[in-house]
DNA sequence: GTATATGCAAACAATTTGCACGCCT
DNA sequence: AGGCGTGCAAATTGTTTGCATATAC
């Protein structure tokens, strides 16, 4: 069984402390201020066994993962220019699960609603936009 | 500006070519019967060459991107068990595009939904469920 | 007391990059 | 001719793992 530990506790507590969607290194920073012996192996360990838990889940972006502390199926924007990650609540539809399950005989568990392009800063500045690793793909 | 090259031509080619969503590895040995000198580093730049162009997309899985030729703002479906990605058409949903840039004042390029679950061949298999890296998660 | 989690460092895997050379235009 | 693309190998980055020790139960 899994143990409850010093570890754990802090970096659930950092993660649900936050509404951004950090890295595993940067949990490990803000861990660090608590347990400042921690080993980033181990930030990484409890990060999975949380995820395995359903206690966070766990986003790919194209450089690496990130955390997410809010439980639900919730959907997310990705800013295409500066990388930052924003919940979305009710932008979800769970009829969608059964109608995708019905039409292609696919055991659906949950999905994830991904949407892509400028937060209200980036269509703000003058940056060169679009985050290369995310690209301009198809409209 | 990007040049014409044998290279990219039999990637888009190897790539257009198949429904499965197949890694960087996988073309690259697939493109190596064709162009047999061709290295992976180069199926890597044209990858992102063609990913900016818009000709094709990339996905990010748990482990690495994998890449689909298909264009157009569909929705994959990913089996949790063996890893099996599947395109869905008509599963997405345009309007969500304006309703979310709407509500929330983000400008919304395109959207990506993606489904979770169990392929009807891990269905019915008795092999031990859930590809780690993807994990129970919410339902 | 015993199994599980930790810290550390080394190992890994996926992807990117520097460089000298080759090929398109 | 000039520049962009290539092949190769080394470098980077994100993540995982083996091992001896510490800790939870």
């Amino acid at each position: 069984m899994s143990r409850k530990t010093r570890q754990k506790e802090t970096i659930l507590r950092v993660l649900k402390k936050t509404t951004d969607h950090p890295d595993a290194q940067w949990i490990y920073e803000h861990v660090r201020r608590a347990l400042p012996s921690i080993s980033l192996g181990t930030v990484y360990r409890n990060l999975r066994a949380l995820r395995e838990e359903g206690a966070i889940s766990e986003l790919q972006t194209g450089s690496g993962s990130r955390f997410d502390g809010l439980p639900g199926n919730h959907s997310h924007f990705h800013c295409q220019c500066c990388g930052t990650v924003v919940n979305l609540e009710g932008a979800s539809n769970e009829k969608l699960d059964r109608a995708v399950s019905g039409k292609y005989h696919l055991a659906v568990a949950f999905h994830r609603l991904d949407f892509f392009g400028l937060c209200p800063s980036c269509q703000r500045a003058s940056t060169p936009p679009v985050n290369k690793k995310i690209g301009a793909q198809h409209v």
